[in-house]
DNA sequence: TTCAGGCATAAGCCCTCCTTATGGGCCGTG
DNA sequence: CACGGCCCATAAGGAGGGCTTATGCCTGAA
C-alpha cells in the first residue's frame, strides 16, 4: 500500500529529522547539536537537508560563523521544542512511574504467612518504591494483567516466565513449647496423639502420619475444623490450642524466638514449592531486580 | 562515543515506536493503527514491543477481543497525542507557510521595467500566494538569504542553481513617434544625430554606434546625464525628450501601443541576458513552479 | 597568508525496521 | 462441538535509511 504510506509520510515529518532540527535550532549549530545527539556533524547536516526538502523551504541560513533560522524555521522551532518537551516528559513519567510502583501478585497463603511479616524490610530498603499487592490464587498472565512480578506455588515449570525457587512447600507439625510441656515434651511422633490436632482433615496430616508411621485412623476421630490459612493455625498453635501441620519456612521467625517449635525433622513434601516468577524481558528492570534480590536474600539470610 | 549515544537514547524514546504507540492508543488496536500508518500489523506489534522494553513496563494489556492501556500507557498516551498534534501543526504550518509567501530577489532594473507592469497578472492568477520582492543588485546566495527565486543578469553560467533564460539584455535606440516626426522620421542611424541622445555616456551607445557605423566622437560632444534606470529614460523618451538606448524586451507594451518605436532592427548585444534562477532542490515546489511557469508564459505570449 | 572552525558532500556499510509467513488464543456460528 | 474468523505474537529475511569516515570549501581571525 504505497499510496497510503506516502499520504501518511506527508502528513507527519520524518521524526528523526525533526529531532535533529530541534537540537540544531536550540544550539544554532550543526556541530553542537550533533554532539548532543551523539552523532556526527555530517549526520546532522544530512537530516536537516532531508527535512528542508520535505518542508519545501530552507530552515536555516548558513552564515559564515553561525547559522540562523529562516522564517519557516522560526515558525516551526517553538512548537517542535514544546512537543519534544512533552514527549520527553511523558516518556520519563512512564519510565519512572514504571519504576515507582511494583505490582506483586501473590497467593493468599504466601501474603499472610510470609510477606506480611517481611515486606516491611523491603519498603525500608526501597523507600521510593511503592508496592501494590494483588492477592489471588489465579495464575496471573503477565500479558493480560498489570502485574510486574508474582509468587506462585506449583512445580515451577511454566513456559515463558523466569522462575526462582523460594522454598519447598513442605509441611511438618509445629506447636508451642508450653503445649509440649503439658505432656512432658514431645519426643516422638506418637506423642502428638495426646495433643489436639488442628485441622486433622488436612491431606498433609495424612501424608505426614504415614511417613511417621502413625495410624491414619486417629485423624478421622478428631474433630475437624479447618482454619484455612496457615497463619491462623499458627496463631492458634502459638496460643497453645493445638498442633497444626504447616510449612516451616513460613515461620522461621517464630521458630527462632521460641514461640513455636518444630519437634521433628521429618517433613512431608508433595513436590510443590513457592516460586518467584516474572517475564524474562523485564529481568533487569530496577524494581524487578530489587524485589528479586531482596526476597532471595531475605530467604537465604535467615 | 557510545556513552553519549546511549545516554541520549535513554532520555528520549525511539520516535518511530512512539508514533506507532500514539496510533495504537487511539485505535486500541494494533491492526487498525498499522493500517492508518500504512504498515503491517506485525510492524506495529514489533514497535510496541520495542517501546515496552524501553519504557520497562507493558503499555497495553492484550485482552481477547481488544487491547487496553496499562497504567503506564494511560499516563503516556495523552501527552504523546498532544505532542504529535503540536508537531503535525508546526510541520503543516511550515509547509503551507512555505507555500504562501514567495520571496523574489530581483534586479532593480528588472523590477521597475518589467515586473512592475506584469506582476499584477501573477497575483490575480495565484491569489493565495503573497509575493515579497527583494530588490537589490547583489548576487543572492540562496544558502544565506531567505529567498525563493531570483532574477539575475549575466552569462547564465552560475553553479548550483537552475536557470531559465528570460531574454537577452540587448539594446537598441527607442523614441516616441512624435520626436521622430520632428525630423521627418528616422530612416537611418545617422538621423539620430539630429536628435537629443539620452545618457550618451552609456557604454551601450558606444557599442551600438560602432555597430551602426556612426562616429563615436559624436557621443562625447553630447551633454552627459545618466538617469540610471531604463524606466526613467523610457519615460523621458515617451515624453519626447530624447532617444535612449534600452532593452527592447522591457518595453513591449509601449512598442505595441505606439508610445515608443524602435526605428532599427539593429540591436547591440554584449552577451548578457536576464535569467530566472532558483535552487534545483526546490524545482518542484508549487510556488516555484507557479512563478516559473507564469513568467515564461508571460514572456512567450506577448 | 595561513590557520582554525564550521558546514557540505561522497562513498560505503550496518542495522533498524518492515514484510511475508505462520502459529496460537478466543470468539462467534452452524 | 467443531470450524472459521479475528487479532496479536513471533520468526526469518531483505531493503533502504541513516550513520560514519574522509574530504573539500568557505570565511574570519591571527
Amino acid at each position: 500500500m504505497p499510496e497510503l504510506k506516502s499520504r501518511q509520510v506527508s502528513q507527519l515529518p520524518p521524526l528523526q529529522a525533526i529531532r535533529v532540527f530541534e537540537a540544531v535550532a536550540r544550539h544554532l549549530s550543526f556541530t553542537k547539536a550533533a554532539g548532543e545527539l551523539g552523532m556526527t556533524q555530517a549526520a546532522a547536516s544530512y537530516q536537516i537537508k532531508l527535512l528542508e526538502e520535505r518542508v519545501g523551504a530552507p530552515l536555516f541560513l548558513r552564515r559564515p560563523k553561525q547559522i540562523v533560522l529562516t522564517e519557516a524555521g522560526q515558525r516551526m522551532a517553538p512548537a517542535v521544542s514544546e512537543a519534544f518537551a512533552l514527549l520527553g516528559g511523558a516518556y520519563a513519567a512512564a519510565r519512572s512511574g514504571a519504576d515507582g510502583v511494583l505490582c506483586v501478585s501473590t497467593l493468599l497463603t504466601f501474603a499472610s504467612n510470609w510477606l506480611a511479616q517481611h515486606l516491611g524490610s523491603f519498603q525500608v530498603a526501597h523507600p521510593s518504591l511503592a508496592v501494590r499487592l494483588d492477592t489471588s490464587n489465579r495464575l496471573v498472565d503477565f500479558a493480560r494483567e498489570d502485574i510486574d512480578i508474582a509468587i506462585r506455588s506449583g512445580g515451577g515449570n511454566w513456559p515463558g516466565v523466569e522462575v526462582h525457587k523460594l522454598f519447598n512447600a513442605d509441611f511438618t507439625p509445629m506447636l508451642s513449647p508450653k503445649l509440649a510441656a503439658t505432656i512432658g515434651g514431645v519426643k516422638e511422633p506418637a506423642d502428638l496423639l495426646r495433643l489436639p490436632i488442628l485441622d486433622p482433615g488436612d491431606i498433609w496430616w495424612r501424608d505426614w502420619f504415614i511417613a511417621a508411621g502413625l495410624p491414619v485412623e486417629e485423624l478421622a476421630k478428631r474433630p475437624g475444623s479447618s482454619m484455612g490459612a496457615q497463619a491462623y493455625e499458627a496463631n492458634a498453635a502459638i496460643a497453645g490450642q493445638g498442633v497444626p501441620i504447616v510449612t516451616a519456612a513460613f515461620f522461621k521467625a517464630e521458630l527462632a524466638d521460641g514461640r513455636l517449635i518444630q519437634p521433628f525433622d521429618l517433613v512431608g513434601d508433595d513436590g510443590h514449592a513457592y516460586w518467584l516468577v516474572y517475564p524474562p524481558a523485564r529481568r533487569n528492570l530496577p524494581k524487578i531486580r530489587a524485589f528479586r534480590e531482596w526476597i532471595l536474600a531475605e530467604l537465604a539470610g535467615q
